[in-house]
DNA sequence: ACCTATTGATAAGA
DNA sequence: TTCTTATCAATAGGT
């Protein structure tokens, strides 16, 4: 749609490249928060450009919590038994002792009233920090199990069409006859 | 695009709404093909209807290959000025023995990444809960230093020389120096 | 699922 | 980068 029809293969001008890229992402965006409020679905879209720039987009949940549903869906337990139990030995880790403690031996006091602002603004940083490598951790893992999950479901369809594991839309049509697999990994 | 303007909100009608979707989506799944190969770029599309089914895109690599991407950029966005001190003091800290001793004690293992999920998604609970808690500190007592200013600069005024005060800017934003917050909803 | 009047997106150029 | 405009593409409502 513009002055002139292109073909959908690779635009090999950069600049060009990168023009057209900033004008579809946004595009897309626009069209992926449309479809969320139309149609009232969730949508998660990760878009990283060729120099490894990161656009996101995510409408009611947060990212994380849309994967964790795309986790749920392919079937994994979302809760293990045990760790029901471990709820509750863990409720005062960060009330308890062991941050007190730490807290004591990095900044000197043990009470977090007791801190300076710099202080404080320095743990703040540092447990953002450490709160994004928990999340990065569970996202890791959480995909792995996806991953995992795919490759049963894969073994099985191959072994006997068993199509009622797992229902998939997966739409491979390509108009200029180039295939193109969108699951190559899995 | 059709015979009539349609506002941008959630369609009411059942069978519409799904049609809507159903379209909408195709076309939207469409245009993240297009942008990825025209541009060269990683696209991740995640789609739920409202009654739940899943529809995924993603090019090139895995769904998990593009997260992992994404995790990786969590841990790189950190370094935008002057950080590469802080990372190094960022990770002694929290990859040190404080912090290890502390998931050991609680649970079994030493390493973050040996967790299992259920376990992260309770850590990553609580360590949000005293990301809460510390800033909430530091919100406090730069207030009470704002308070504690004010009145002396009251007292000053009262008595004389007004003058003499050095008049300061105090920035009370609770955001930290991260650009964008990866996960809005955690 | 197909049709087509319209609106929407965007390629090229300024 | 942002704006303009000629075209092409998507789609809303209907069949």
């Amino acid at each position: 749609m513009g002055k002139k029809k292109v073909e959908i293969k690779r635009i090999e001008n950069k600049s060009t490249r990168q023009i057209t890229f900033s004008k579809r992402r946004n595009g897309l965006m626009k069209k992926a928060r449309e479809l969320s409020i139309l149609c009232d679905a969730k949508v998660a879209l990760l878009i990283f450009s060729s120099t490894g720039k990161l656009y996101e987009l995510c409408n009611g949940d947060s990212l994380a919590e849309v994967v964790q549903q795309y986790w749920d869906h392919l079937g994994a337990s979302g809760t293990d038994t045990k760790s029901q139990e471990l709820c509750f030995e863990i409720a005062d880790i960060w009330s308890g002792s062991a941050f007190s403690q730490m807290i004591k031996r990095h900044f000197g006091v043990s009470e977090l009233e007791h801190l300076s602002v710099s202080d404080l603004m320095e743990l703040e940083k540092l447990t953002h920090a450490a709160l994004s490598r928990i999340r990065s951790a569970k996202m890791r893992l959480m995909m792995e199990s996806v991953v995992n999950l795919k490759k049963k479901i894969e073994a099985l369809e191959k072994t006997n069409d068993v199509n009622n594991v797992v229902t998939r839309s997966i739409d491979c049509d390509q108009t200029d006859g180039v295939t193109h697999n969108l699951f190559p990994g899995l």
